[in-house]
DNA sequence: GTCTATAATTCGATAGAC
DNA sequence: GTCTATCGAATTATAGAC
């Protein structure tokens, strides 16, 4: 579903729109959030679809059934609007309880479903090709949430980079062939056979050896 | 619409420009082929690094130092100009007659050097991202190189396709990561230790089991 | 063969009415 | 708050001179 980002820019608003006296608790839904809330949903499947050159202002305004200027007035601009559309926060969760020989199986099936339930990240993977800030948020997603959760699994802060680097080319590789390449075989994929073959290249990855 | 006038605009100018009874078999290099050649050679920087609608023909036809026209009239449109840029065959060597044990390894470090050594295939990937050209492309890499070298190694062309997309999934995913996102732990690798950590991957797709 | 000049679009962004 | 109208810039693509 649609994070928090939507929600953050809401605040903003919120602050913004209201005198600093007034009271808004009751969490009153205005047009103006409802709106603000269809441009991004419309962004994150546009720019998810087409990529940030090809996703132009005029089709996501269109999508959201509002007026392009209107884009333009809540998010400043297209990198802004890109900006609060890819954000996300990949909330990985804590795997160092598990089982060690279940690692690598989980974080396959964790981040098939996080692929699966946000267009964000294909947004994001997609923008990165062409577009400096999305490739900028995808390194400081690596770097800052993938590669802390490898270093606090595998104990070792020396090779922690290089295995996140492994784990990642790994994951979205296969979010490459398998959501914007859409390799037939790729798509084809029962979700239980990819985390027989992932499981184990990721297990090695995270915990294993050369 | 201006379909693929590109080559036949070429053949045309050639056997325009020569009688049809002179024999030009020395390979006499014209000064049209030298304005062609350096348009292709930039058009693939371009479109290597800035991606398909980044790249414009402006910005080729300065760096080939030729008027931006000139492009068109080679090759008909910005469609017809990255296809030739970014045709190529990937040339996949027979590794049939490898020790089995060590078919990953080798294939892994022949696409290692593939990548390091042509700018074609960054130029796909990044454009794959956006343009439909270039994904039917890497889709017709995929099915009509890959996948046939995969099925003459493992032997079973039931399973060949599947184990092709993993194959692919890693092998892109890598090149994702160090060429295109440039994350710092996976630009940094050493060759070697990309042999090591992927040829074990890539064999067991290639002839393992899950 | 190469260049000049320009047509024809398209898009991001702004100003202002209501 | 939302929309109309439009500007200015950038791009692909064409026509034609030399």
């Amino acid at each position: 579903m649609h994070h928090s980002a939507a929600t953050l820019e809401c605040q903003h608003a919120l602050t913004y729109y209201n005198s600093p006296m007034i009271d808004d608790s009751p969490q009153k839904t205005r047009r103006c959030d409802l709106t603000r809330a269809s441009i991004l949903s419309a962004a994150r499947e546009r720019f998810a679809t087409d990529g940030y050159e090809r996703a132009t202002i005029r089709a996501i305004a269109a999508d959201a059934g509002i007026d392009p200027s209107l884009v333009m007035r809540y998010y400043g601009n297209k990198e802004g609007l890109f900006a609060a559309a890819a954000e996300f926060d990949l909330c990985i969760p804590d795997l160092s309880a598990l089982p060690r020989p279940e690692v690598g199986a989980s974080m396959v099936d964790y981040f098939l479903t996080r692929w699966e339930n946000d267009e964000s990240l294909q947004a994001l993977l997609r923008a990165a090709a062409t577009n400096a800030g999305a490739l900028e948020q995808m390194r400081s997603i690596f770097t800052r949430q993938v590669t802390p959760m490898v270093a606090a699994l595998c104990g070792d802060p020396e090779s922690a980079p290089t295995r996140a680097g492994l784990i990642s080319s790994q994951l979205l590789g296969f979010a490459l062939c398998r959501y914007v390449l859409q390799l037939p075989p790729v798509v084809a994929m029962p979700r239980d056979e990819i985390v027989k073959w992932l499981g184990p290249t990721v297990q090695r990855y995270a915990l294993g050896t050369k």
